[in-house]
DNA sequence: TGACATCAGTTGCATTTGAAACTACCTCGG
DNA sequence: CCGAGGTAGTTTCAAATGCAACTGATGTCA
């Protein structure tokens, strides 16, 4: 005689992987937009877009889509504010005149210097209390994941 | 000589667990939620509202909440549009009326009892690729990192 | 060429979200 | 009792989101 009207066992959502993967980033990601909106004002889409034009020099606003796995339309957006705001230079592309390349001004390599080591203390005390041997297995796993499961414009 | 300013060496956002946290969790969910949708209508919580009342029995909104890690009113919002489908009961309590009981109907039930197979096949999909031990550690280090970053109702 | 698919990027619009305000109710100290 | 403060749950409102439609430009293939 049981309460549950299926064969199966009880289903448990604090243990279905897809809910504790999705609890644990947006806790993680809810506490870096917070510090990084009392710090700088940035969004988490554009923190992304200083992360990555840190890094490349410049990009097309389509690579930097691809590589911050957000869709254009987030991008644009995340694009015109830091502009607004002085940290973005775009400059048209001489062969094809729909391409705009997009860089940090001055402004913006400032801000991109205080925001790493700000992303690099985030990752740490993410990474707190699992062993290098756990956080090597995590790596993998959420790359294993990501790659099993495509999506476009995600996040 | 070096393009970047800094000292530190390149920042590169594909290698930082925050982002591959959010990427690899939200290209799950997406999926998720694109199935439920297809299968049921189902959004993710109402979906998460189910389960739990699927194991629970009944509950009042309040825990509803708290065992979906939702705030009270993603909750209110979802179990409005459950109950005018007919898949939830409500009841007043008896000693404080500001309480209300929530459970899952007969249809309801039968719902969840197809929702929680397709459950777990999902859990299948996004497990496979990783072993028995990389599984375990993953399971850890969520927990390990929901318990560092504590949240009302996140996500 | 020139018609048509495709691409970069933006905008419009409907949906989802969440913080804060609000309603209704309960509790507890005096 | 009664009033201050707390709780359950809903509503309001502004912001974030995402799809689809759009603009303007380029590629392509007959």
């Amino acid at each position: 005689m049981q309460l549950m009207s299926s064969e199966a066992p009880d289903f448990r959502l604090e243990d279905f992987l897809p809910y504790r993967l999705s609890v644990a980033a947006n806790r993680v990601s809810r506490r870096f937009a917070d510090r990084y909106g009392a710090a700088f004002g940035l969004s988490i889409p554009e923190w992304r877009v200083m992360a990555v034009l840190g890094r490349f020099g410049r990009l097309p606003a389509r690579e930097i889509a691809a590589r911050t796995a957000m869709d254009k339309v987030k991008v644009s957006r995340a694009v015109r504010q830091l502009q607004a705001r002085g940290f973005l230079e775009r400059a048209a592309d001489a062969a094809d005149a729909r391409l705009h390349w997009l860089a940090l001004s001055k402004a913006g390599q400032g801000v991109h210097a205080a925001i790493v080591p700000m992303a690099r203390e985030m990752e740490a005390e993410v990474v707190q209390g699992l062993t290098t041997e756990e956080l090597a297995v995590l790596n993998v796993a959420l790359g294993r994941i990501a790659e099993r499961f495509p999506g476009e414009g995600v996040d």
